[in-house]
RNA sequence: UGCUCCGUAGCUCAAUCGGCAGAGCACUGGUUUCUGGUACCAGGGGUUCCAGGUUCGAAUCCUGGCGGAGCAGCCA
């Protein structure tokens, strides 16, 4: 065994035109190594949201999978490194795991270190029998000051020869929680002298009396990071386990954790780290505590800013998740740390949109001209091709017969009218020398329009243009050069004034004026850029109205744009905010006050469910009799609310075929998730139409829930092998054909699956490949 | 200052056993173009951090120096 197998592989890894680390995988699977597996893993915290730099490393590991898939049995996991109960959450893991798919991976399994605590604790075990661990009663500034300087040894701890016993009968009182956050921890026995500090006997595990996200208070010890993180490696059978530069020095650790702790067989099949520079982008900052304080400090709206380089910041900026990948790749990897400059990142984007992104015509600061030999009135509508002829080509290749292909290769109409918009910016009364735009007596070409020449300039006051007057040529319809021949130098975009839709255009630049504005120490908010969010109000073509809302456009001679997702959010949101304001117990009298009062109370109902239970005295006596019988008040509610109103309004309560008792029994079945939703509406309408006792209608048809994944996974299987298309454009990212395999499997169970087991089964089946498959 | 890693074009990286220092991006110029965009072509740009050594020959190996980064959390 190589003291340090890893740095020995890097020196030999040289040559040939790929990186040192697929270098290194080639001559592994060249060896026979790992059986021919390559097995990697992308390991986030789930404490704080993701950047573009985590991408880098996901599209590092993940895309080997992928690359090495032909030649290797590939697999690469979602794990979350979740050992700190401090700090991290559920919704945190969710944001991560979000992110993830929509850069355009989907994991082959979603794994959480906190499911190997047992595991960790076994291993700790190990190296107490070895006496290679051992349980330290110092207090953390002991330790601190008995850890040494770089300079000089640490000393040992005077509890470091405790007797093997005495270790594994206190590491077991710290498990079961005898002791205080503090007391004792566990730590390696290695060598107090190492040069490296951290060989300096790092701790294993300490104690933390605190609620862990997912396992509740089951544990009150947690494993450290360099004791964890090997394991989980090891445990999952990763083949390449890859980290960033500042985890060098960690990999001693790395290693002797592993050699001691696991058994001699195991060890020929180990992984072993490599770590590779991690992403520098220029002008941004990257550290989660200098995010963290941009936001805090309302410097920028949110964690997803567009100006931000996190992952929710550049999905909301528009940035298409194949620029990233594409960014990620040309950066490469290696092992000399430096900064990318942003231009590098700005080009990936653009080169990916340039051929996604339709033409469309806006005028983002008007200026009015007048078309005078234009009739006032008359509107000619105007064909214009979404595209230019060079990106028509490259998309034709692209999207081949898809059905986005004829939208995105065809063209659209754009009215013109006697009164434009145009760019101010595009004339100028006294052009500078190569300025080929419109000036007084010039003529310019229209885009796609006519050829216009200025013949008048409107001024106020102030001597500023407000109105530009001038003639068009008939003879130049569509921009076309007439059969003499002339062409005007310049052509300027438009819109028709009575056309045209306002839009507020933000015009986002870099946020800091520094190319590195955190290299400094703590004043990086000095270099703020004052312009890095410009807001416009102009005008666009009316076109775009009936475009889908994720449609990226590119503005002619402006940019890239989008409508900005959050301001659909806030719209939506001021929409149920206003719901929310109106009083829905607005005119009830004391008794219906009192009934919405005691729901909201003592249900916890939804303010706008409680009020509908509570208006009606009769609804709300069927109501009440129906929460009572089946125990789950909360289920009945939303059984009379939802589905029975809409009864209700051709049918008197009166006059249904089942009384409340039936309905607080459908509920229960719902509630007691005996039967899934969609079985418990088909219950429902047959209820409706004979009257039928639920839990006979139950046993009759058979609609108990399935929730057994033996039962359930055949079905899987099926339902995406007898679907192959789909199966295949789900894989390449359109992740949204889910849905699609839910309701034919829905169909076959005629809706008998537990639908979270069911999802869950549908991915893992669709995630195989077909290769394996047909194995 | 101890240990670890890294210094090749403005940036990211190549350079096969030690054998003519290259590519992409950026930049400049040209061609095409109904976007001053895109695309295509060409060009400029190098003390391979420095000094010594080994060698016929060093970016590559050795020694010393200089510079940058990381490590002394009961974070990861």
């Amino acid at each position: 065994m190589p003291t340090d197998y890893a740095a020995e592989r890097r020196a030999a890894a040289g040559g040939g035109d790929r990186d040192f680390i697929r270098t290194i995988i080639d001559e592994d699977l060249e060896m026979g190594r790992h059986d021919g597996r390559v097995v990697t893993r992308f390991p986030p915290e789930p404490n704080g949201y993701l950047h573009i730099g985590h991408a880098k490393s996901i599209v590092l590991n993940f895309g080997l999978a992928e690359e090495y898939a032909d030649r290797a049995d590939t697999t690469c996991r979602l794990r979350f490194d979740d050992t700190n109960p401090h700090a991290e959450s559920e919704e945190y893991a969710r944001a991560i795991e979000e992110a993830v798919r929509w850069l355009g991976y989907a994991p082959d399994e979603v794994r959480h270190a906190s499911d190997y605590f047992e595991q960790f604790y076994e291993y700790a075990n190990v190296l107490i029998r070895k006496d290679k661990a051992y349980v330290d009663s110092q207090s953390d500034e002991e330790i601190r000051a008995n850890r040494g300087t770089v300079t000089e040894p640490g000393t040992p701890s005077p509890y470091r020869d405790r007797s093997v016993e005495e270790n594994m009968d206190l590491f077991e009182r710290m498990k079961a929680g005898e002791f205080a956050d503090g007391e004792h921890v566990l730590r390696a026995k290695i060598d107090m002298a190492s040069p490296h500090m951290i060989m300096r006997d790092p701790l294993l595990f300490r104690i933390r009396h605190a609620e862990h996200y997912r396992r509740g208070d089951e544990w009150c010890i947690y494993p450290m990071y360099d004791f964890a993180h090997c394991l989980e490696d090891a445990i999952e059978d990763v083949t390449h386990s890859l980290c960033t530069l500042e985890f060098d020095n960690n990999r001693r650790v790395y290693d002797w954790v592993l050699d001691h702790c696991l058994p001699d067989e195991e060890q020929p099949q180990r992984p072993y780290q490599f770590e590779f520079n991690r992403l520098n982008l220029g002008y941004t900052v990257m550290s989660k505590r200098k995010l963290r304080q941009l936001v805090e400090d309302d410097v920028v709206s949110g964690w997803d800013d567009p100006r931000l380089p996190t992952l929710a910041g550049l999905r909301r900026r528009g940035v298409p998740p194949s620029a990233i990948r594409r960014f990620c790749r040309d950066v490469g990897i290696s092992r000399t740390q430096g900064r990318v400059e942003i231009s590098h990142f700005e080009h990936a984007i653009r080169d990916d949109l340039n051929y996604k992104a339709p033409r469309v015509m806006a005028v983002l600061d008007p200026l009015e001209v007048t078309v005078t030999n234009w009739p006032d009135g008359e509107t000619e509508r105007l064909e214009m091709p979404n595209f230019p002829p060079e990106e028509r080509d490259a998309l034709r290749d692209e999207l081949n017969d898809n059905e986005r292909a004829e939208k995105l290769l065809g063209s659209r109409e754009v009215p013109f009218s006697r009164t434009l918009f145009i760019e101010r910016d595009d004339f100028r009364k006294d052009p500078p020398e190569g300025y080929h735009r419109l000036a007084p007596g010039r003529e310019v070409r229209l885009r796609y329009g006519y050829f216009f020449t200025c013949e008048e300039v409107v001024t106020d006051d102030n001597g500023d243009v407000t109105e530009i007057r001038g003639t068009i040529d008939r003879d130049t319809r569509g921009g076309e050069a007439p059969a003499g021949g002339r062409s005007p130098r310049g052509t300027i975009h438009w819109v028709s004034a009575e056309h045209a839709l306002p839009v507020e255009a933000r015009l986002y630049d870099r946020l800091f004026e520094h190319p590195a504005p955190d290299a400094g120490d703590e004043d990086f908010a000095e270099h703020l850029n004052p312009d890095s969010l410009v807001t416009r109000r102009g005008f666009v073509e009316p076109s775009v109205a009936s475009d889908p809302p994720q449609q990226r456009y590119q503005f002619e001679r402006q940019g890239y744009f989008w409508q900005d997702p959050d301001e659909r959010r806030k719209a939506r949101q001021r929409e149920q905010a206003k719901a929310a304001e109106r009083d829905p117990t607005a005119g009830f009298d004391e008794e219906q006050q009192a009934r919405f009062h005691r729901y909201r109370r003592e249900l916890e109902l939804d303010a706008g469910d409680a009020a509908t239970l509570a208006e009606s005295a009769e609804l709300a006596s069927f109501f009440e009799t129906a929460g009572t019988s089946s125990g789950a008040p909360q289920a009945a509610a939303n059984w009379v609310v939802n589905e029975l109103l809409r009864e209700l309004k051709d049918t008197a309560l009166a006059d249904l075929p089942f009384d409340a008792k039936d309905v607080g029994r459908l509920a229960a079945l719902d509630d007691r998730d005996e039967v899934s939703s969609r079985a418990a509406k088909k219950i429902f309408s047959e209820m409706l139409a004979t009257g039928a006792d639920p839990d006979q209608i139950v046993e009759k048809r058979n609609l108990r829930q399935v929730s057994d994944a033996e039962k359930l996974r055949p079905v899987a299987r099926e339902v995406v092998e007898a679907h192959p298309d789909e199966a295949a454009r789900y894989r390449d990212g359109k992740e949204g054909l889910i849905g699609f395999f839910m309701g034919q499997l829905m169909q076959e169970t005629r809706g008998k699956a537990d639908p979270e087991l069911a999802r869950a089964l549908l991915r893992e089946e669709l995630a195989a490949s077909p290769e394996q498959e047909t194995d």
